[in-house]
DNA sequence: CATATATGCAATTATTTAGTTGCACAATAT
DNA sequence: ATATTGTGCAACTAAATAATTGCATATATG
């Protein structure tokens, strides 16, 4: 808990996927998305603090009531992970077809 | 270590994700893994273990080696939760665009 | 002003995790 | 047959995590 955040880290939790999908609907307070689990509010207080260290929330102070915002941008990280990895994948079947379109000429 | 597995969770460690873009270029042996790394061999074992739960690897064995490859497919429980959570993403927007529309009318 | 409400923070605990070391076993190589 | 190699598994340790309980603080409401 007192590590380096990131955002793998942060969706590993499936609470904490639960309160991302939520505050994409909108923004809550702690107590209002604490009412959506069985958790404490201490609980997802503390989930919430995690998704704020990495960004993925911010909050937005109203009077005594605190508004947990999406920072959507942030989940692109994932998406740019992803990305990467598809684009390795492509790399190897284009290898692949290379290989095949050799045996191809060599049959002739 | 014994509960059960999800993608999420064995995305989450930055070793097991080096391991899947290893393994995205090509089948590997754990020996052929670890070299990548500095962590131990048995390290990168466990490592597989998990990514073998929950099925985003599989072993075929060959002799005394074992190959990892990896299971692309799995890959896409991630893509389709954040379709999912980009879905409602739109679907806030398109509540807004509503709301913008209300306002316009009622400026008429 | 006194009370209730919304929230964060600290200390504690139980569980999970990542990593190490050492051993077992099966498949090769000599 | 014996040695070597590739691998998994078990026991252990250290660190991180999730959750609880209790307290502190600030804003509201009567």
């Amino acid at each position: 808990m007192e590590t380096r955040r990131d955002v793998f880290q942060a969706i590993a939790d499936p609470t904490r996927r639960a309160i991302i999908m939520l505050l994409a609907v909108g923004a809550l307070t702690p107590n209002a998305i604490a009412e959506h689990f069985d958790s404490s509010r201490q609980a997802v207080s503390k989930h919430l603090r995690i998704l704020t260290e990495c960004e993925i929330v911010k909050q937005e102070q109203q009077g005594r009531e605190i508004h947990y915002h999406l920072n959507a941008d942030k989940m692109k990280d994932i998406e740019k992970w992803l990305e990467q990895f598809k684009k390795l994948l492509a790399k190897r079947f284009d290898q692949l077809d290379t290989v095949l379109e050799q045996l191809k000429s060599k049959r002739k």
